[in-house]
RNA sequence: GCUGGGGUGGCGGAAUUGGUAGACGCCCGGGACUUAAAAUCCCGUGUUCUUAGGAGCGUGCGGGUUCGAUUCCCGCCCUCAGCACCA
């Protein structure tokens, strides 16, 4: 040990060493509980980012506490490494995205080992590697067998930008995730997993794992999924055939004006010959519109046109004039919507701007609310809430709920309805039109139609090459090495799928390949799966709520009917970390942003440290901001760097202590050289300390003399702390518990003895506090803590290997011998008092009421009232 | 627009869930050590007034409950995020 800590050399030592020892590699035990610590697998872009380094360190925090608490730790690592932008870089650098790849995993893998986060390397997957995505095209012919993967030609959402079709999920908002650029429609013929087959249970197993999920992912995954009970109702049109509508609201059907129907509704194909130029062009105007990216700033104005249809209410009986609507979407509920405008707002403004009539047949129960306008009066907006029914018939006097019930009865014994569930999830379009991506396992066979590969020809590998475009056709299908095949049935020439699937499959199933990754059969031995999952704790971005989540999810629901696992739910807890953000500085004078590295800008600051100006070198006025991190912005900052100025510890301490997890992280520099200031404190008091340290075995009984102040204090503040650090990561807080560990560093210092003068009490506490401070330190700082540790015990054999545990918390020490108790007056604090933890209300309300400043308070007034809480405070009330 | 989260010093943030608001850290100021600087250590640091002992104000705003409210209730304002014609 160095008497000054230098973090490379003891980084490099301790990393080695547990590379050597294998020190991190899990093996199954039974004899002890287990732990599977997992955080999103990163995809290999070659660098690292701070993001990275946050959702990392996290993870190892976790992992290492519980290794401490005696739990057999699974905490691995991989790469997501199919899609896009391998096959970027091999546009525009003529790489080949393998080596590519390859190349960035071997980099990364560096930083990360630089790092020093505890994975198990031994389990180390890749997607793109064929050992792995054999069986991404296992699951593949699994599903199909089971009917849950399927083909169909429909509107796939389509990003220009990337060329290239996103599933639902990944088209949310309107935007392409993984380029933010608008996404458009497109006619293509793609295969689906049936995700929809699961929405149910992807909603109702949602209870199972409430508690431990943040509650906004859970929300969303709610709204995602988005079930909506109520009918479907057929209107019948005069030519024959009917329209079925869905609707939550069928007590509002006497209020019907109209049947509004998507532009690509079958029934307007059907009828399109009977429609007018001017109708027939209207509707294709509608249908056009879907095709160009949205605005998403404002909402699209109601458009529409009446095709001259007439339908039947079946309720009422009235005839109703069929429209096309550029609100009604094709893809949810039947493509086709019965208005009501006067208790919809949608078709309330349909209908305003088309002049359409806009009846009332819903009422208010509140009183004085709902007095019917006169008639004449124009009805100023939809009344959407539940009430009574008016101008309905027989239904007139129910009530909205009982309504509903009824009618939905009613329709359904008369044959034109039924009570119907519908959702807002889709199935999930897997096929992907790109190179780097697990190749789809089927076959068009001329005489078989679709054929699934054969399970002993997996993997079906994709080839070393082909010509990469990006221009939204497979380059697969000009491989054809690649797509000449045979039939696995009638072993005549034919083709492969040419499309690659999603590279959200990969991250499907991922971490139940960590257990068992060598697994050549298999996808995985369930048995070894079932000691080691589900997974205990993971941790990620939330930009994957939606996305990855719920993939994985309705995929372990099939791998559980498929036997390989038995328990529906894959991640117990969840923990979504806040972003890493950093100031910017930019000139937007010119209208647009231009953004000035920091080398460029100077700073002026007030005397409490408040920008008050910023300029550029060239002189220019800058405005500044916080914004997520990247390069061109200027606020970036590469890992690498931070770990060679001031070591893996100190980064990581920083990122857990300058901010809950949950939340944003402004990235200062000050703040990492405030980590490394502590890490050197705490070092340097080891030093001072190290001869009566090292001469004392660890574990050793606790001493049960508190003879001095000083050693009585700091036993307590050891104590005290121990607690607080335990409870704070067992509810995965980091930042709160690294405060109280530097408050114990404080503590330690205040003890203000020199190591020669101590008594063997004041050692005791001291050896007591820096033994727990150092393995309190092992989750945020391993290294330092490995090395400090190592001096205490006298050996370099490691924490693991001395079976290091967190410190053991002594309730009997914990408790001070005195302790402040405020006193105020009338709710203000006055003065305080000293008294034993235990003292009782009478004891507390003497000391209280005999205190000196409390007396000037009191003196010539009524005390009226003494609020005592034992160990807390006394209140007194005075009057006068 | 709907839904959810959040407003605490110059900054990041604490606060045992109704009991000393501002822990811990950053920034900033002062001092010690040093030929000097860095590093380190010590002190100060919400705000206003002050006879230097304190006193007033203070957790987005306005009310309420309570001996006591950052915490609970009612009504606003602002902000971030997600979704956005889901019938």
């Amino acid at each position: 040990m160095d008497e000054k800590y230098f973090a490379k050399k003891v980084e490099a030592k301790w990393q080695q060493k547990w590379a050597a020892a294998r020190a991190f590699e899990a093996v199954i035990d039974l004899s002890r509980p287990k732990f599977y610590q997992l955080e999103m697998l990163p995809y290999p872009s070659g660098n690292l980012h701070m993001g990275h380094v946050r959702n990392y360190s996290v993870g190892d925090a976790v992992a290492w506490y519980k290794r401490l608490k005696g739990f057999n730790v699974l905490h691995p690592i991989g790469w997501d490494s199919f899609g896009q932008p391998a096959e970027d870089a091999a546009i525009k650098r003529g790489v080949n995205p393998r080596d590519w790849t390859e190349e960035n995993i071997v980099a990364m893998r560096g930083q990360l080992e630089r790092l020093g986060i505890s994975y198990d390397w031994s389990r180390q997957m890749a997607a793109h590697r064929p050992e792995y995505y054999k069986f991404d095209q296992w699951f593949f012919l699994k599903m199909y067998e089971l009917g849950l993967a399927y083909k169909k030609k429909t509107q796939v959402n389509w990003c220009e930008h990337d060329q290239a079709t996103l599933s639902n999920e990944q088209a949310s908002g309107g935007l392409c995730w993984r380029c933010g650029n608008p996404v458009t429609k497109k006619d293509l013929e793609q295969w689906f997993f049936k995700t929809t087959a699961f929405a149910d249970r992807l909603l109702d197993d949602m209870a199972e794992i409430e508690a431990g999920w943040p509650a906004s992912v859970i929300k969303r995954q709610r709204d995602w999924i988005g079930r909506s009970e109520g009918a479907f109702v057929d209107f019948k049109i005069t030519t024959g055939e009917s329209i079925r509508v869905f609707t939550t609201r069928i007590d509002t059907i006497f209020g019907v004006n109209a049947v509004v129907v998507a532009a690509e509704h079958p029934l307007i194909r059907e009828h399109d010959a009977e429609f007018s130029q001017e109708v027939r062009d209207a509707i294709e105007a509608i249908r056009l519109e879907k095709l160009v990216p949205a605005d998403r700033e404002t909402e699209a104005e109601k458009n529409g046109v009446d095709t001259t249809l007439k339908a039947i209410n079946p309720f009422s009986g009235e005839e109703l004039p069929v429209w096309v609507g550029n609100y009604v979407m094709m893809e949810y509920g039947t493509g086709a919507v019965m208005s009501v405008p006067g208790h919809d707002e949608r078709d309330f403004e349909f209908a305003r701007k088309f002049g359409l009539p806009v009846p009332r047949v819903i009422e208010s129960q509140r009183r004085g609310e709902s007095e019917p306008e006169n008639a004449g009066d124009e009805i100023s907006s939809a009344f959407t809430e539940y009430g009574v029914l008016v101008n309905s018939g027989e239904w007139s006097g129910k009530e909205s709920n009982e309504a509903k019930r009824q009618m939905t009865a009613f329709a359904a014994a008369n044959e034109f309805g039924e009570a119907a569930t519908t959702y807002r999830l889709r199935d999930w379009g897997v096929s992907r039109q790109r190179f780097w991506g697990s190749p789809i396992p089927m076959i068009y066979c001329d005489s078989c139609g679709v054929v699934p590969e054969k399970y002993e020809n997996l993997p079906v590998e994709l080839p070393a090459n082909a010509p990469l475009t990006g221009t939204g056709e497979s380059p697969l299908a000009k491989v054809p090495e690649f797509y000449e095949t045979r039939c696995p049935n009638c072993d005549e020439p034919a083709r492969r799928e040419t499309d690659t699937m999603d590279t959200f499959v990969d991250s499907s199933w991922y971490f139940f390949r960590y257990t068992d990754p060598h697994n050549q059969t298999m996808p995985f031995d369930p048995e070894i799966a079932a000691y080691w999952t589900p997974v205990d704790q993971y941790i990620g971005g939330d930009d994957h709520a939606v996305m990855h989540l719920i993939y994985t999810r309705f995929w372990t629901k099939i791998m559980m009917q498929l036997g390989l696992v038995d328990f529906d739910e894959p991640v117990k807890r969840l923990l979504t970390q806040g972003m890493v953000v950093g100031e910017t500085f930019f000139d937007e004078s010119s209208g647009k942003k231009i953004y000035f590295q920091p080398a460029e800008v100077k700073v002026e600051r007030d005397a409490k440290g408040k920008i008050i100006s910023a300029r550029s070198t060239t002189g220019a006025e800058l405005k500044h901001a916080i914004e997520r991190m990247s390069k061109s912005k200027g606020n970036g900052v590469d890992p690498d760097e931070m770990i060679d100025i001031y070591g893996a510890d100190a980064a990581r301490l920083f990122v857990l202590f300058a901010a809950p997890v949950e939340n944003e992280l402004v990235w200062h520099e000050a703040g990492i050289e405030g980590a490394a200031r502590f890490l050197q404190r705490v070092w340097r008091f080891v030093w001072k300390w190290k001869a009566v340290l090292s001469e004392q075995t660890l574990g050793s009984p606790g001493s049960n003399s508190r003879a001095t102040a000083n050693a009585r204090k700091l036993r307590t503040k050891t104590h005290q702390t121990i607690k607080r650090v335990d409870d704070n990561l067992d509810s995965l807080q980091f930042n709160t518990p690294v405060a109280a560990l530097m408050e114990l560093s404080n503590a330690i210092y205040d003890i203000k003895v020199e190591p020669a003068d101590a008594s063997a009490d004041e050692i005791f506490a001291v050896r007591e506090a820096v033994t727990a401070l150092v393995l309190m330190l092992v989750p945020f700082a391993p290294h330092t803590a490995e090395e400090l540790f190592a001096n205490i015990v006298g050996n370099e054999n490691g924490i693991l290997a001395n079976n290091g545990r967190f410190p053991e918390f002594l309730e009997e020490y914990a408790t001070a011998d005195e302790i402040e108790i405020p006193v105020q007056i009338n709710g203000k604090l006055r003065s305080r008092v000293f008294a034993a933890p235990d003292a009782d209300r009478q004891t507390l309300e003497t000391l209280a009421l005999g205190d000196a400043k409390v007396r000037e308070h009191t003196d010539g007034k009524a005390v009226v009232k003494v609020v005592v809480v034992p160990g807390r405070l006394v209140n007194i009330v005075v009057r006068g």
